[in-house]
DNA sequence: CAGCGGCGTCAAAAACGCGTCAAAGAACCC
DNA sequence: GGGTTCTTTGACGCGTTTTTGACGCCGCTG
């Protein structure tokens, strides 16, 4: 059975979604704001997340990072604004699919199926992985373990999520840059260098010799557990 | 690079779409119609398909589920129908999203971006294949099962590809020339003989009597599982 | 049986990609 | 406003990959 967290803040519509999405036998989970929408997802692990904006606690493409922070469930965003910039931005943080208010139900569930359908079980990773001597927590971005401090800057944490998503995968450099440093990237390979350096140098026992964060020459790096 | 097939029977909105996508760095291949759709997609396998319903020849249905026959490719639907019906069925018969007109480019980029973000990593080619006593996986491009590491550079994984995308069948040093090295290649038989070799020799486990990676004698190579 | 085309092999040159260093902006915090 | 951290950029050495040329073997053919 599929489980679907609502996140709505309006009880009318997480009323008229929970009903009709428990008729077609899905399990549904409910959040009224961004932070327990967060919270809910870390611990129930749904398998799909619809998410109005506009929530009362924080800016939903803030709730969108979140969540990619450290899960690539699918996310399919509801909206009252038909804005193209408000579309493209929760899109690029990491949504699925948006749909503008007021819509049909039959076609939320089918855009509910067409994005489960690409899902494949098995290929995520929890909120912490492991990495040398040092824990990995993505859900709060701490870093646990090490024999002395480590921090991670922005742009390290990202990378190092979009690596981590798929364990044991390739993942070209192209893609890499098109997710972290943003869609007009795609040829600036000496970014990734650069920060895999700084990554392996953080994390790795033997940085010379890493042992999680390996590169695949000319075609892109992999992260294995 | 991203290569997307845009399908439209409206030469001007072909010609907005391929400047559009150029300017972004995208390679674009169009098609007018859902037969050469169907065949340019088996030809050129594109990583991502645009195609807009109303086409002169067949219903948009039908080239969905005749891509979804094949191929895993995501697929973004045009439509000038509003119909949430319309919307239902396309997007159950395999389409990934559904876009309706009159949109804004920066929409459909950023949907392009949302669904090819999701499908990335060699959905492509079938899962795996066995050779010696080694297990191939293109989809993560790994080998596993070898008695020691052995990893391939990307010619020798492209090379192998596209033997193993044909089992059994006899492809032409002419035709994996071109496929491999490029358009401009055709004649340089020295370099299939050096890297058929290096594949033998890493995968095969008597390289001087090859069971899986065969040649023809002067007409080409040959996978057999 | 000599000639020949095609193949596997070896070896060296050329090109490429990666890790690294260094330093100039940019953003941020006090 | 000054100092710090983070990000962006350019450049270089080195190892690996790719390209290229050449040689010997084998089976086929005349």
């Amino acid at each position: 059975m599929t489980r679907v967290l609502v996140v709505d803040d309006e009880p009318q519509i997480v009323r008229a979604l929970r009903i009709n999405l428990k008729a077609r036998r899905y399990e549904v989970e409910t959040a009224p704001d961004g932070a327990s929408a967060l919270h809910a997802a870390a611990h129930h692990r749904p398998d799909l997340v619809v998410l109005d904006l506009g929530l009362p606690d924080m800016e939903g493409v803030e709730v969108i990072r979140g969540l990619r922070g450290w899960t690539g469930v699918p996310i399919i965003v509801l909206s009252g604004r038909a804005g193209s910039a408000d579309k493209v931005a929760a899109l690029d943080a990491g949504a699925d699919d948006y749909i503008t208010k007021p819509f049909g139900v039959d076609e939320l569930l089918a855009r509910m199926r067409a994005v489960t359908r690409r899902a494949q079980p098995g290929d995520e990773t929890g909120p912490v992985i492991t990495i040398g001597r040092t824990t990995v927590d993505f859900s709060t971005r701490t870093l646990t373990g090490g024999d002395h401090e480590v921090r991670l800057t922005p742009r390290e944490w990202e990378l190092l999520e979009h690596l981590a998503r798929h364990p044991g995968k390739l993942i070209s450099q192209y893609h890499l840059l098109q997710e972290v440093w943003g869609p007009q990237y795609g040829t600036e390979t000496n970014y990734l260098r650069q920060y895999m350096a700084r990554l392996r140098r953080k994390l790795e026992i033997d940085p010379a010799h890493p042992r999680h964060l390996l590169t695949e020459p000319a075609m892109g790096y992999r992260f294995v557990p």
